[in-house]
DNA sequence: CTGAAAGCGCTAACAA
DNA sequence: TTGTTAGCGCTTTCAG
């Protein structure tokens, strides 16, 4: 592998020059540049970017940390994030942390010693006191779906409550009459959110009581046991919440399963917005911009490591209703 | 940030004798570890990984390029491999290359750029001369779903052809007698080996004609025109074979659309074993062992780091007939 | 068992 | 406009 120092010699000029070349900082000459670009092109020469990282430069290197990118969600953020990092020169490290804080505090510390120039998180668990390793070494960290109060640290969130709130509008506006909510876990703050957006929108009306919400956890399996459960105890309901797509899904097999139609019998809407197209009849969800979350992620990052002053610490994202077959008028 | 260098002064010892310590080589007494370890908890002191790159260790960073991670098969493949980089002291950059060979190269020059230690390529585009600028390095390269022989890279694939004779028996075996195939790119070699496995099996057979293959990409989308276009050809068709899950997934809505039901008027297979949990019914697969091809990718890949001498090159995985509702017996 | 010292490849003053 | 040189933090001979 050719070294800068291989350049130089066969250039005829100094480590220097090269380096001012490849900066593009600093004054090189025409001549000298040329020749600079042919030897380069001649040797294959790539810099080591290890080595240009410890002389001070910065890594190029972010490091993203996800609860699971097997979780549908991750896919779309990361691929976002991953793009708009391409695009600015950098590469993401991808972590899974499993909501696991164990695993997030050793993912922090591999992060920090591969001198990453900046973190992005999405973690539920995750709490200020995790991240002042980070601060005490001024990484710049970007937070999703959490939101902390900090400078050099920007919380980017979605309005769940309001979410929530569409969501019961939207089946009632589509002629649902009693309407049950499968909430996710309960320690997640934008969870907690959406059930709280459920309420607010129902309480007060006649068909609502508390036995309308059933708990579960996320997943598939968790949305269709609660739709079982949720079925046993009202079986006449005819609108389902659910507060994600993949409890949304369960929620629809179960719905079928037991010889309702949706959306003739039972309307369900979910949220988050992930492509599930596969599905059949297709789900009507609580869109969140999950693209645009992530680009923004990136930029807000890049925008902290240039240490620019115009940073908003904290975005509240919009939520759209997307209205699919799932929830189509009878 | 403590340095070893800090370490080493309060420690009253060299900074060899630090670096001995922390990399668990070389003699270093007992009383001088005590201390040692001391110090680096009082001062909270991590290594800087990049200044061990640079002094020649291994930067414990390896790349792995997929097409693209929003396709639901690749999270559980980098999910896997992730697990196992972890496990060995690894962290994975993702990079998503879009089967661009424009991209894939960049990347590959960005990750060479970076020293990274080793890379998994799962790529349907890439061609041996394009990893040409890594076996100058004698970079190990993992290759998923292609095979180059060549040492210093493993290739590792899956019995497509066979699992598409066995997705043909299967839906023989539970009562079909017209089954149509709906084909992924023919730019894939994996694509066309699954597509032979279906001719395998068909040929010869009284129902099978050559229009009961339709051509399509991958995607749902993709799936659902396939399938609509074959039942503008064969109204009658009674089983579907698609290679891979998303298409299958597309080719039931397109056939629910039409009023047939699964499976009792129509069964279908899919490819690949993507947990698709939220499909009702649930699809019958052809599965692919992910996490194992995954989990093996890292290993074979640490295997080449370590210049071990018993690494099996080129490994072709099983594939496993998963049987749901949606092929289920009349 | 330990320490001095020479790099790893590059950047960034500083001097010319 | 260019070159010299001192690091960046760590590993690794090689002497002791």
């Amino acid at each position: 592998m050719a070294t800068i120092k291989d350049v130089s010699k066969l250039a005829g000029v100094s480590v220097a020059t090269v380096s001012r070349y490849l900066n593009k900082n600093g004054y090189v000459s025409k001549e000298a540049a040329e020749t600079i670009a042919e030897v380069i092109e001649k040797l294959n020469y790539r810099p080591n970017n290890i080595a240009r990282s410890l002389a001070g430069m910065k890594s190029a290197t972010i490091g993203l940390m996800v609860p699971d990118i097997l979780n549908p969600f991750f896919p779309e953020l990361a691929r976002s994030i991953e793009d708009a990092a391409n695009g600015y020169g950098y590469t993401v490290m991808l972590c899974n942390t499993d909501n696991d804080s164990v695993k997030e505090r050793k993912y922090i510390d591999t992060l920090l010693q591969k001198q990453v120039d900046g973190i992005i998180i999405s973690s539920y668990t995750i709490k200020p006191e995790h991240l002042t390793g980070l601060q005490k070494q001024s990484i710049p960290v970007v937070l999703m779906d959490n939101v902390f109060s900090s400078d050099s640290v920007v919380s980017l969130t979605v309005e769940n409550r309001r979410g929530g709130e569409l969501a019961v509008q939207h089946l009632l506006a589509q002629g649902c009459s009693k309407i049950a909510h499968i909430c996710g876990p309960l320690t997640i703050t934008s969870s907690r959110e959406r059930t709280a957006g459920f309420e607010d929108a129902s309480r007060g009306t006649d068909w609502f009581t508390p036995s309308l919400i059933g708990y579960s956890d996320f997943t598939v399996k968790g949305g269709y046991s609660a739709m079982k459960e949720l079925l046993a105890l009202h079986p006449d309901l005819d609108g389902v919440f659910a507060s994600n797509d993949l409890m949304a899904a369960g929620a629809m097999k179960a719905l079928q399963e037991t010889g309702r139609s949706i959306p003739s019998d039972v309307k369900v809407v979910g949220f988050d917005g992930i492509g599930l197209e596969m599905m059949n009849p297709e789900l009507s969800t609580i869109a969140q911009p999950i693209s645009e979350l992530g680009k923004t992620a990136m930029d807000s990052l890049v925008g902290l490591i240039r240490e620019e002053s115009d940073i908003v610490t904290d975005q509240v994202f919009p939520v759209t209703l997307i209205k699919k077959q799932s929830t189509r008028k009878n």
